[in-house]
DNA sequence: TATTATT
């Protein structure tokens, strides 16, 4: 399907701009041994994935579902944070072969603000916590290659990311780097902390970055901070909350016949003209940018295994459900053009 | 001067 390949390609080109180590990283993964890189010998499962770059509603229900589109999953996991997940999950597949079809499959695939990262894990370890470095103090002419190479020779970067100013795209200066082991990033610190960088005029600061909770824990300590003193200070705009429509809100009006589509785990959409050969994967990457998917179903016959012309998506928000059936009803797919709807207990027209 | 990569 000559159009899904160019959108996966898409997909990936965004990437590129996103991270050296993940276009490395999934290289390596859908090349396998050729591109070998030396530092990664055993140090990878080749029976479980780690998928990072999570929306953080996503749940381990909607995961598995994401990735049993390419196998049968055995097992999928999100790590749980305050609100959802943490941004990353383990997925095992029943049969091991899949996974690295998992990987060029839906690797760079974008969900609701996010590009996915899928790829081998490595095994669980102690040596491998706590290995990510926050520093600061960075020349705003510092390219994360710069970056990359003041910090390799301490040893193997896992990722790294000089953070932007959204409007401007500038650098700001302050930047994220992995390692491999902790005590390779303890090495960071030592030699870096306090450096200034050849033309620059400023030390840079290298410290460990707060984990993920501590993070939240601690921006919510100074919204609470600050919000206080805000909203008992001044004048409160009595800020419309936006509406929003929900499965549940809808059961309550009584009844359901007059609003289709829903049902008590999402809102259905019915997608028409599909090819003979679509699949689970193609409705995942065109429904997920649009915000939360529940699940996705291609009907196929029972003897050819053929996509039958249509299929099924959930989505958890009307609204955005509703985006969705906007932008993509009359989408031209392959050779056809597709109806996008709510599904209709009447069926379609 | 803060993103969400090890169950």
């Amino acid at each position: 399907m000559a159009l899904r390949r160019g959108h996966i390609r898409y997909l990936k080109v965004c990437e590129v701009q996103t991270s050296q180590n993940d276009v490395r990283d999934g290289q390596h993964a859908a090349k396998g041994p050729a591109v070998k890189r030396a530092d990664d010998g055993g140090r990878r499962r080749p029976d479980q994935l780690i998928v990072n770059y999570l929306p953080q509603s996503m749940s381990q229900d909607e995961l598995r579902s994401l990735f049993s589109s390419v196998g049968d999953v055995e097992s999928a996991k999100t790590h749980p944070g305050q609100s959802g997940s943490l941004g990353y999950g383990f997925v095992n597949f029943v049969n091991p072969s899949d996974a690295e079809r998992a990987i060029s499959t839906l690797n760079g695939l974008r969900l609701q603000s996010k590009t996915i990262k899928v790829s081998f894990a490595r095994p669980s370890s102690d040596m491998i916590k706590d290995a990510n470095l926050y520093i600061s103090g960075l020349p705003r002419t510092l390219s994360q290659q710069d970056l990359e190479d003041m910090f390799t020779r301490f040893g193997h970067i896992i990722n790294s990311r000089v953070l932007v100013d959204q409007a401007s795209g500038l650098s700001r200066g302050v930047a994220f780097i992995r390692f491999d082991k902790r005590s390779e990033a303890e090495d960071a610190v030592k030699h870096l902390n306090g450096h200034t960088p050849p033309g620059s005029s400023e030390p840079i600061t290298v410290k460990f970055a707060a984990n993920p909770n501590q993070a939240r824990n601690s921006q919510m300590m100074s919204q609470m901070y600050h919000g206080q003193s805000r909203r008992f200070g001044g004048p409160v705009h009595h800020q419309a909350q936006r509406f929003r429509f929900s499965p549940m809100s809808v059961d309550h009006m009584g009844g359901g016949n007059s609003v289709s589509g829903n049902s008590s785990t999402g809102w259905c959409i019915f997608i028409y003209n599909l090819g003979q050969d679509a699949d689970e994967a193609i409705l995942w990457q065109m429904f997920g940018p649009f915000g939360a998917v529940v699940n996705v179903k291609v009907i196929r016959d029972f003897n050819t295994n053929k996509c039958k012309g249509f299929g099924f998506v959930t989505m958890t928000n009307y609204e955005e459900a509703a985006m969705a059936i906007h932008s993509l009803n009359g989408y031209r797919l392959g050779d056809k053009v597709l109806q996008v709807s709510f599904k209709t207990s009447k069926g379609h027209k």
